[in-house]
DNA sequence: CCAGGCCGGGG
DNA sequence: GTGTACGGCCTGG
């Protein structure tokens, strides 16, 4: 009979000497059933200056004892396969479990024998062996053996996906002093969050009027019950925040403790490492790794807190609730627990909606990589970029290189290469900004340049030389391995960009999010090529790549130059160039110029016109003295250094665009973050008299007192605890403070603290910010630290000095400003 | 300046 | 599980 089924975890075993994959799959109806299926085991040794017929030989008495199974070949076929570009004979080898290959290619290794995909996990090797997409519809013919569905034959039958049920879960623990210790600390409560689904249990007894919280007796009822309630709503999928780390270890480490019974077998896999904790027979996803190491990536937060990625992802955040206080309310004030459960409750919420957000993408990475959302979810780039290219690997007969080993990684830790150009721009402000950028760059110089480990010094393009590195070049006659593959990424992106102009709102959500994963993808085959852990790693091609890069935009900028254009500013793969009397047309047709000449599938695109740019002084290169009176519309400071990457635009319809600006340092005051925003605001506008003069009117408010204590709060994070400072900074003093006063502080706190009027170190002159008295932060800190700082730069270009804005004594005629 | 250590998230 | 994190920041030498 035939089923179709969606696959979601997989797990192996062996039964009477075969190996059979387990694939936990939901149905079309909604329920789940394993699908059993064998598949062969086996890995490459190549056949370079073997005596094969002794190889044979040996093969065939090969056992290496082992419990619970000895070790032992049980087969092999002579195969030709390409290995870094050239094709070789190999002997496909199959071993009798996966465990016994590491062993056997051991032995061959100790024989002079190379062996290749020795490392790789088996459901891996068989998902990609068999071409298919977990939690995707698969199409199975076989028979139930019980609840159990033999299947003879599988095929992927589309790449839809269906319905998932998530369970978020959030646990909340018994904890002194913020000290988390699962041996001590019992579990005080557990909140489980799905569609249509809440619940929150504790075993303390209190008068609670929100009915989805639930009281058992203890601990041990306490995690029977979750367990029960799980096995009960029956999802697929658990969700939960830094529950590989947290959540997950602490119930299995209590469910030890209280001997509970619990239906869910969680498996600590890397405790050397932060972690995974797998749920037998389940997909357990923590999404704190997926955000943290995939998604948030153009995330900028500035923590991966629950908290701060829900407030930006969803805009909802955590309950406020002092949970240093549940240990104490749980002891002496039970009536009180009501707000730590909705607390709970909350956190598992914003979870289980987190996971709804991401699943879509998280789901297309496992597409398009075609490994398990459980693995995906938690590989970081450079694994995520070489399981794509190994699943490629096997319908282009490519055998993958293998990993380094230790000493390998060392010597390529201490390697590094030339990076990308960014041209210095000469501080001031400049009208009519034609910006340019390069498509894609590092990826299309891959592709159109055949940059890669296999192609790299043929024989036949010697004088195909990398620009700067004549001793580097690459094949031009054959497309190579590692390039062909990022082709198709690209191509595939280009493919699913045009399909999201025509599609409804539904699919046009699913195809986002393919597109999305597509471009991280590409965009990770450069860091790829240069990242130590790689099989294909070839830091020629790595610096090969940036090399072409800084020809390319170099050449950009020469041929701009000639066109008579002016160029303030360039980084990387953009370009900035000034009309000065010139139409944007005529910037357009450079483009197009621009483009003619470039190679494969390169391409210089147009980012925007922008009426006005400001480039601001190295901090420490800037000069503090008048310069001289600015000549016309256009402000220069000479000889100063500009700074690179920190630039603020005006576009044509009044949009500001800031890059580089530490307009979002925590460590700022909100009051020096809205200065500096309001006075690029004015300048760019042409309003430098106003930015003068609103500087001075802030001066003015702070030297009043006038000022709102909210905005002259500095935070600083604790990096570790308290007891390990020597030196005594600001915030180190105040979180002793707070230490003396009962608040408990410890590595990860956020110290929140006004400076002071008085005398003496400004250490000393650090307060809690309830402690201040209005009027009472010391006005000369916050201009000389926080508002110069934050404008002084941006001034500086209109040839105004610190003195000027700052000093009352000062007489430089600014009094026309005001 | 470098090597080596520690941290993240979580209560 | 046919694996053995990792990149950034701080500190002390």
């Amino acid at each position: 009979m035939k089923i179709t089924f969606y696959p979601y975890d997989f797990e192996y075993k062996v039964e009477n000497g075969k190996v059979y994959v387990y694939s936990y799959s939901k149905l079309d109806n909604g329920r789940k059933v394993a699908i059993k299926h064998q598949h062969r085991v086996f890995f490459y040794a190549s056949l370079d200056n073997v005596n094969q017929t002794e190889l044979k030989k040996r093969l065939e008495n090969l056992t290496i004892e082992k419990k619970p199974l000895p070790a032992k070949v049980i087969g092999y076929e002579e195969v030709e396969r390409e290995l870094l570009g050239k094709n070789k004979s190999f002997l496909k080898i199959y071993a009798n479990y996966p465990q016994a290959v590491p062993l056997l290619a051991k032995q061959l290794d100790d024989w002079g024998v190379e062996c290749f995909e020795k490392d790789i996990l088996f459901i891996h090797r068989y998902l990609r062996d068999l071409d298919l997409i977990p939690m995707t519809e698969i199409e199975a013919e076989g028979e139930y053996q019980g609840d159990i569905f033999l299947a003879e034959t599988l095929k992927q039958k589309s790449k839809n996906t269906c319905g998932w049920k998530i369970l978020a879960l959030d646990i909340e623990t018994y904890s002194v002093k913020k000290e988390i210790d699962m041996v001590k600390n019992p579990i005080l409560m557990i909140a489980l969050y799905g569609k249509d689904f809440r619940k929150v249990i504790t075993w303390k007894k209190f008068s609670a009027s929100d009915p989805s919280i639930d009281f058992v007796e203890d601990e041990k009822k306490l995690l029977e019950k979750v367990s029960e309630l799980i096995k009960k709503y029956s999802p697929e999928i658990i969700t939960g925040y830094f529950s590989d780390g947290f959540d997950l270890p602490y119930i299995k480490k209590r469910v030890e403790i209280t001997k509970a019974k619990f239906d869910f077998e969680l498996v600590i896999r890397d405790q050397a490492r932060s972690g995974e904790v797998k749920i037998n027979k389940l997909l357990h996803l923590d999404l704190i790794k997926f955000i943290k190491q995939i998604f948030g990536l153009d995330l900028k937060v500035e923590s991966y807190s629950l908290d701060n990625i829900a407030e930006k992802l969803l805009g909802s955040k955590k309950h406020i609730v002092n949970l240093d206080k549940l240990t104490d309310v749980w002891n002496n004030h039970p009536e009180k627990l009501e707000e730590f459960c909705s607390y709970n409750l909350q956190d598992a919420k914003l979870t289980f909606e987190l996971c709804e957000k991401l699943l879509a993408d998280m789901i297309e990475f496992s597409v398009i990589i075609g490994l398990p959302l459980f693995d995906i979810t938690r590989m970081r780039f450079g694994r995520l970029v070489e399981s794509y290219i190994l699943k490629k690997a096997i319908a282009k007969n490519v055998i993958a290189p293998n990993r380094p080993g230790d000493s390998e990684v060392s010597e390529r830790m201490n390697e590094s290469i030339k990076g990308a150009f960014v041209y210095e721009p000469t501080p001031g402000l400049y009208r009519d900004l034609a910006v340019f950028d390069f498509r894609s760059l590092y990826p299309t110089i891959i592709i159109s340049h055949n940059i890669g480990p296999e192609g790299f010094h043929c024989s036949c393009c010697q004088d195909n030389q990398v620009p700067f590195h004549s001793q580097f070049w690459f094949c031009s006659k054959k497309q190579s391995f590692l390039p062909s593959v990022l082709k198709e990424v690209i191509d595939r992106r280009t493919e699913v960009k045009k399909q999201i102009k025509l599609a409804e709102q539904k699919e046009k959500v699913r195809l986002e999010a393919k597109s999305y994963a597509l471009k991280i993808l590409a965009n990770s085959f450069y860091g790829y090529l240069g990242y130590y852990g790689a099989r294909w790693y070839t830091l020629e091609s790595a610096a090969s790549t940036t090399a072409y890069a800084r020809y390319y935009i170099r050449d950009t900028i020469t041929k701009a130059e000639k066109k008579g254009f002016k160029v303030c500013y360039a980084d990387t793969d953009s370009c900035f160039l000034l009309l000065g009397d010139k139409q944007l047309d005529e910037a357009m047709t450079f483009m197009r110029d621009i483009n003619g000449s470039l190679p494969g599938n390169m391409e210089l695109e147009f980012e925007g016109f922008f009426t006005r740019g400001i480039f601001v002084a190295i901090k420490g290169s800037g000069k503090s003295k008048l310069l001289g009176v600015p000549g016309n519309s256009e402000f220069s400071a000479g000889t100063d250094k500009g700074a690179k990457k920190k630039y603020a635009l005006l576009s044509s319809e009044g949009k500001i665009k800031i890059t580089g600006f530490e307009t979002v340092r925590r460590n700022w005051s909100v009051l020096a973050k809205e200065v500096q925003r309001e006075v690029l605001r004015l300048v760019l506008e042409d309003k430098v008299d106003l930015a003068i003069a609103y500087t001075k009117s802030v001066v003015k408010d702070l030297k009043k007192g006038n000022m709102p204590l909210g905005k002259l709060i500095l935070k600083t994070q604790l990096t570790r605890p308290l007891k390990n400072y020597r030196v005594l900074a600001p915030h180190i003093l105040v979180a002793q403070k707070m230490v003396e006063q009962g608040e408990p502080v410890s590595s990860g706190t956020l110290i929140k603290y006004i400076i002071v009027k008085g005398s003496g170190l400004i250490r000393d002159r650090a307060k809690l910010p309830h402690e201040v008295k209005e009027g009472e932060y010391d006005c000369d800190y916050y201009i000389n630290h926080q508002l110069i700082p934050a404008v002084s730069s941006i001034l500086t270009v209109f040839n105004y000095s610190e003195e000027d804005l700052f000093q009352e004594s000062s007489q430089t005629g600014l009094g026309k400003f005001i």
